[in-house]
RNA sequence: GCAGGGGUGGCAGAGCCUGGCCAAAUGCGACGGGCUUAGGACCCGUUUACUUUAGUGUAUGCGAGAGUUCAAAUCUCUCCCCCUGCACCA
């Protein structure tokens, strides 16, 4: 057994004394790649080195293309995590405890995880211990925390620019709130992490009748108001008359809902009435003039909005439901009659299975229609009329058309926007914001309500000149994979203002308002930057990185020696900034995981895009899946985490790399688990033991199976290096690990064993191996005899004269035959025969090739004829035809060949001994002109006869 | 809902751009056989159904349906389903 875990302690410690990466300027093309950093309140798991792995690959690959490559690393320590991870050691949070258990995280070292700054250190330490042992080519001496003061100086300056170019602006804006707490909520401060979803609902004003006071109707479908028949409150809670800012006039909303609102809008209660009061009285639809009276509704809920809604019962379920139970129960309702305003077909969506031989009767009242399509009525139970409702919605929105007067035609979401536009132009409407997902209960345990905020700073993304630029900058990127383009395309339009600034967590204060702190993606934009210089600078007091230090070593502006004068920096290290700057910083690769399109890695665009000149704009982006184990996504809730450090212990490091980088595409989830595990480690096995046998064999003649094994070598390296191009890694990895065995088995069938072309082919598979499996690369690469680093290597060169087409289809028609031997052996056993004694291998003759090419090539049986004349009187004329009308039906797959009835008929005859052991018969090859074999006329090229003896 | 990516054999996953050697690579699993004291190790074979006493043929088949074409997993359209993101949350 080869003994993984000493191999990879024996090679991380001398990378780093052979100087694997270089990390200062020099005469080399410079490549520099950095991936997003992790955030530092966790330990890592094996998931993790995805996206680290992928970049590392790059790196190391880059490095062996002869490029001086950078492969830096920081932290990210900004925001609310580490301060409310803080907060829940501090009140001893028995989850996180446990969680922190998984990671073996010692007693004494949570008790002290009270204090952000020990979170921090603790969590810098362990990663970079883990990222070392899993063989990464990190520059470590660049490594630094997005909290400290150096770094905030450079995030300062960053927004003094964007401030300059007038791309920061302030005005209003929803976000979920705790009123005990007095604080924006996220979701790490909510029960069960619920993120607060904010929606905008439009709410109807329905003026009552005969009174200077509205009922405002909260409605996610403004285009129903066509159909409303009534108005529904809940009689059994508490109302209030009140006046709303902004709104002319009185209204009526529950005493819970004028709670929620007025952190949204001002609100001075007037008066209390009870929910009865209001049934007495009628309102006005302000789209129809149509009065119409207020009922109970059992379903409306108090805090959701006002309270107040509006009912249509042609189209919603609920509304329908209540109106019948309110029958039942005596009320009047003889008024009241469903209208229908949308046209569907009831049920469209559904199968046939489904719906089974049901058909809605009342298609005059689709929301009727459609619980009897369900099997269901009016008295069906809450869950029922929820997916009732559900499936109208979604039929209508497809393919509802509106039936009203103005609107005819149009579908339903379009007519929405239509009308909710009309509404709130004529002073009938307005918007309000709700949570969507109500309750969400604030770890306080108070309920969350939205708050308009009106003094929020944000970035303005939506700046037309700004994505003009951002475009501009987009459009000279690479994106790896390419399929990705399309997301970054929709991002770039979509991406609008963005809040900037918070309250409370860790980072930059927000230079405008030193009240609030820089939200934590937007300080970590330009970073990659920062690596360029933090060696440099570390040992300056952070004092003197003012602005205009960076605007000198980033943007070029004013000169190094007043620079250094007026900051009070050295002049070598402002010029030795400048310098390493312009240097690394024109060839740069920004790995991440793909759900980051939307949001750091559009902002990255678009910052660089408005800071930096041309030069310095991005040149590529990758974007990485994430890690499935054993078929299921990693979380800490299922409870499948594996730290990456009993990853490593487990499977081994390079293991662990070459599965999370090389099973799967780039953009598509990967794969972990111990079988495939299991496959990577025994196919590194394979590869030793080969490696350890080179020694013991001798270099002879070469034999055709050399030629195959060089051709398919290049070949292989020709194939690997376009795929790692583009960073399609599965394919490299299919390449370079897994056909590799095959091949070097079945040379092994061949009895290949030239010491000279195994040496060759197995020093080029331990380099290409080396971007993924590290260790395992040096460890084959020293084991055949070689000094130097393979990691310091070049990347092997295809020598395309290697490659033969001709020898492979040689080898491939060796197997060929076998299969088709098997074939007829089979049928000739399964019908009762002998088994075979012998089998005769007949080799079609040289006529039957031209005649074939030609075919092939014309697809026409008259000239394969005139071509068997021009062959001359030897050529038997009836053999010829009966050839060419068996062939005749294949004509469409016809190949042109270039190899003759030598050629063929020597590397069966090479192979000979390969078939008869594989047919596990006596077989002997011969020409069909010299054949006394019957069925010798069967012989095509590349598709001998085979004829049996039993 | 909107945007992006997907849906392929028992599973994982190629192929799709550039239609035809595609009953569909490769790996895993399952089954049969060999090697072995034994095997989780290794080697060989089978893995849609029927058909064929000579290396075949037919049908069905790549989410569903329709279309284009001599020909569709591959192109077009419609629909269904899954994954990710949707803003202060890193």
């Amino acid at each position: 057994m080869v003994d993984y875990s000493a191999i990879e302690a024996k090679w991380q410690n001398a990378w780093e004394d052979a100087r694997v990466f270089d990390g200062e300027p020099n005469q080399k093309k410079p490549y520099m790649v950095f991936a997003a950093f992790p955030y530092t309140n966790t330990a890592l798991h094996i998931g993790h080195a995805r996206t680290y792995g992928t970049t590392d690959v790059l790196a190391r690959y880059k490095r062996m293309q002869g490029y001086n490559v950078l492969f830096p690393m920081g932290f990210h320590g900004t925001g609310t995590p580490v301060v409310s991870f803080a907060t829940r050691i501090q009140n001893g949070d028995k989850e996180l405890v446990e969680e922190l258990k998984i990671f073996h995280i010692p007693e004494d070292d949570i008790a002290k995880m009270t204090d952000p700054n020990f979170i921090v250190a603790y969590f810098v330490k362990r990663i970079e211990s883990d990222f070392r042992r899993t063989g990464f080519s990190i520059d470590w001496r660049r490594k630094f925390l997005t909290i400290e003061p150096m770094f905030m100086r450079f995030v300062e300056w960053q927004f003094g620019v964007l401030n300059k170019k007038g791309y920061l602006v302030k005005g209003k804006h929803p976000v979920g709130w705790c009123p005990k707490d007095d604080n924006a909520v996220g979701m790490h401060d909510t029960k069960h992490d619920v993120e607060p979803d904010i929606e905008k609902e439009t709410v109807i004003k329905f003026k009552v009748d005969g009174e200077e006071a509205y009922l405002p109707c909260t409605t996610y479908r403004p285009e129903t108001i066509f159909g409303v028949t009534n108005i529904f409150v809940n009689e059994s809670v508490p109302y209030v008359l009140c006046r709303i800012e902004g709104q002319t006039g009185n209204f009526y909303i529950t005493k819970a809902g004028a709670e929620m609102l007025r952190y949204q809008m001002k609100i001075d209660v007037v008066n209390e009435v009870s929910g009865k009061e209001l049934l007495s009285k009628k309102a006005v639809n302000p789209m129809t003039g149509e009065i119409v009276p207020v009922m109970p509704g059992y379903f409306v809920k108090e805090s959701i909005g006002t309270g107040v809604v509006m009912s249509v019962p042609a189209h919603a379920p609920f509304d329908y439901a209540a109106l019948e139970r309110l029958r039942t129960q005596g009320y009047d309702i003889q008024g009241i009659r469903a209208k229908k305003i949308i046209d569907v077909k009831i049920g469209r969506s559904l199968s046939d299975v489904a719906m089974g031989d049901v058909k809605p009767i009342h298609i005059d009242i689709p929301a009727l229609g459609y619980l009897e399509v369900l099997h269901a009525n009016a008295n069906a139970i809450d869950d029922m009329l929820e997916f009732a409702t559900k499936l109208e919605y979604r039929e209508e929105s497809h393919w509802g058309k509106m039936l009203v007067n103005g609107y005819e035609g149009m579908s339903q979401p379009e007519a929405r926007e239509k009308i909710k536009a009309d509404l709130i132009t004529k002073k009938d409407a307005f918007e309000v914001n709700v949570l969507a997902n109500a309750p969400v209960i604030c770890r306080c345990g108070t309920q969350v309500v939205v708050k308009v905020v009106d003094d929020q700073w944000f970035i303005n993304y939506g700046d037309e000149s700004w994505k003009k630029i951002a475009r501009e900058a987009y459009a000279g990127m690479r994106i790896l994979p390419d399929k990705a383009r399309n997301a970054f395309d929709a991002a770039i339009d979509w991406i609008d203002l963005r809040a900037v600034a918070r309250a409370r967590g860790l980072g930059t204060p927000f230079p405008l308002d030193k009240r609030f702190i820089i939200e934590s993606l937007s300080d970590s934009t330009i970073y990659p930057a920062f690596y360029t210089i933090v060696n440099v600078i570390r040992d300056e007091d952070q004092s003197k990185l003012k602005p205009e230090f960076f605007d000198y070593v980033f943007l070029g502006l004013g000169d190094a020696d007043k620079v250094a004068r007026s900051t009070g920096i050295p002049f070598e290290k402002v010029s030795r900034c400048r310098a390493s700057f312009t240097y690394w910083y024109t060839q740069t690769s920004n790995h991440s995981a793909a759900e980051l399109i939307f949001n750091h890695f559009t902002m990255y665009i678009f910052n660089h895009a408005a800071i930096f000149n041309k030069t310095f704009w991005p040149k590529q982006i990758v974007a990485n899946g994430m890690v499935n184990y054993e078929g299921e996504k990693m979380s800490k809730s299922l409870g499948n985490i594996i730290p990456l450090g009993d990853g490593i212990k487990k499977y081994g490091a390079d293991t662990l790399r070459f599965l999370e980088t090389a099973g799967s595409e780039l953009f598509s989830d990967a794969e972990f688990g111990d079988d495939a595990a299991n496959g990577v480690r025994e196919r590194f096995d394979y590869l030793y033991s080969i490696t350890d046998n080179i020694q013991k064999m001798d270099s002879g003649e070469m034999k055709q199976v050399d030629y195959w094994l060089y051709s398919k070598l290049n070949r292989k390296i020709d194939a690997a290096t376009k795929a790692m191009e583009k960073m399609e890694l599965r394919d490299v990895a299919t390449n370079v690990l897994y056909n590799s065995i095959l091949e070097l088995k079945q040379y092994a069938a061949h009895s290949g064993n030239n010491n000279m072309v195994l040496r060759d082919y197995m020093s080029a598979i331990a380099l290409m191996l080396n971007p993924f499996a590290p260790h395992v690369s040096e460890e084959l690469w020293h084991m055949m005899g070689n000094e130097s680093f393979a990691s310091t290597e070049k990347w092997p060169n295809a020598d395309t004269d290697m490659i033969s087409d001709k020898i492979e289809v040689q080898a491939e028609l060796v197997e060929g035959v076998i299969e088709d031997a098997r074939q007829v052996m089979a049928l000739m056993t399964r019908k009762g025969g002998k088994p075979a004694s012998g089998v005769k291998i007949i080799v079609a003759d040289d006529w039957k090739r031209e005649v074939t090419n030609s075919l092939a090539e014309n697809r026409n049986i008259s000239k394969a004829m005139d071509k068997v004349k021009s062959l001359g009187p030897s050529i038997n004329k009836e053999a010829a035809a009966k050839y060419i009308s068996s062939l005749a039906k294949r004509v469409n797959e016809l190949r042109k060949t270039d190899i003759s009835q030598e050629e063929e008929f020597k590397s069966l005859d090479e192979s000979k001994e390969y078939i008869a052991k594989a047919l596990g018969a006596e077989v002997t090859i011969e020409k069909e002109s010299g054949s006394r074999s019957q069925r010798a006329g069967r012989a095509a090229p590349l598709k001998p006869c085979i004829d049996i003896a039993q």
